[in-house]
DNA sequence: TAGATTGTTAATCGATTAACAATC
DNA sequence: TAGATTGTTAATCGATTAACAATC
């Protein structure tokens, strides 16, 4: 799409995310207009880097105005592609699975679920929220062709999760966003995001024992 | 504790948990001994990161023979804290709250699960794994010294995160695990660990449209 | 001992911050 | 216009990688 995009720092896409965010808030306020200085202020970073991150994706201030927040609220819509429909699955419908499938807000920015894939026979065919729990033999190619899932949710245990995350990658899902505690392997042109919530519990951990 | 452990590197300290997830696996695995360039394959790091990480906490290795698995798997399980119990309360006891209680994996690392509050009349009472579901005003200072609570697990919508923030913070507790989508102002003695899923899914989604 | 591999210093690379001319 | 604030180049800072003497 963008034909420079793979050159933009991993640091400042991580960052994006948190930029919609304030300026999603700033949007609802009613401000139409702010400068690198004022937002740098009010998210703790500085003006430098604000106008240097946002420059990687093109020129969206005015000398002497700043920013119109709505415009650049729009962009960076548009930059994370948050204006296009995805449709997910969740493979692994346990504890995890259910909790990210009851939680609405990603549907909200676009994110629909399609279905959950399980192996327990005393999950398949259970619903929620009125989309149904599929025997992990359902998901197929075509399943994943008709339903245009681009996104595959990965709440599996660790054991089963390179398999499935296989799986999904055979039936050519393009995404994995995987909450297995493990490092997947994937193929050249699909991305992957880890939320290794372990992971981050340890973080903290080793953050209280070292502030003291 | 450590009296330079402030001066590691954030970098490094997100590094810990992965190296402790490769050690317990080539632990469990019956191998006892790792060179760093053996483990840098296992991990797709340089040899160099990993002893110069390694060394931000002392000289675990051996010229000519490598690392001890199982001593520096006990070393960074120490240094990051997991040789302690810690006990928590989660605040907010919907899809998120009830998932994370139900998730017994902490628990086998001693991270031991108190209490869950909320303001739902109908959740209140109610037990997850034996643990009730108890009145957010039930949360005092004097419930958090009795308990021991160290951490509190965050998973309240986002308009009510910082007055529950606020609240356990003055009760207090040392570390916040936030999973609510918002930056949380924090007491300078409390560390704070954000679990931003709506950004995660945002990162997965500009990746997958800028992979093209 | 000779080979292997560390701990650590130096070099490189990348990211953040500062500065300022351009310009609204 | 004068003041404000951008976009962008240059300087700084920090993190990663390379190199190698020390030593098991």
């Amino acid at each position: 799409m963008k034909e420079n995009s793979n050159k933009v720092p991993e640091a400042v896409i991580r960052r994006l995310p948190r930029y919609y965010r304030y300026l999603s808030e700033l949007f609802i306020n009613g401000i139409d207009r702010i400068s690198s200085k004022e937002l740098s202020i009010r998210m703790g970073i500085t003006a430098s880097q604000i106008r240097q991150d946002l420059n990687n994706f093109g020129g969206f201030g005015q000398q002497g105005y700043g920013y119109n927040v709505k415009e650049l609220h729009q962009a960076i819509e548009r930059i994370i592609g948050l204006n296009k429909q995805n449709n997910m699955i969740i493979i692994g419908a346990g504890n995890v699975g259910q909790a990210i499938a009851n939680y609405t807000n990603f549907e909200a920015k676009g994110f629909k679920l399609k279905a959950l894939f399980d192996t327990n026979p005393k999950l398949i065919g259970l619903m929620i929220r009125g989309i149904e729990i599929l025997d992990i033999d359902k998901l197929t190619q075509e399943f994943v062709k008709q339903n245009s899932i681009n996104v595959a949710v990965l709440c599996v245990p660790k054991n089963n999760a390179q398999t499935v995350a296989n799986k999904a990658m055979e039936c050519n899902v393009k995404a994995l966003w995987n909450f297995a505690p493990v490092d997947i392997k994937v193929y050249d042109d699909v991305v992957i995001e880890n939320v290794h919530l372990s992971d981050s519990l340890y973080t903290l951990c080793y953050k209280m024992n070292s502030s003291k």
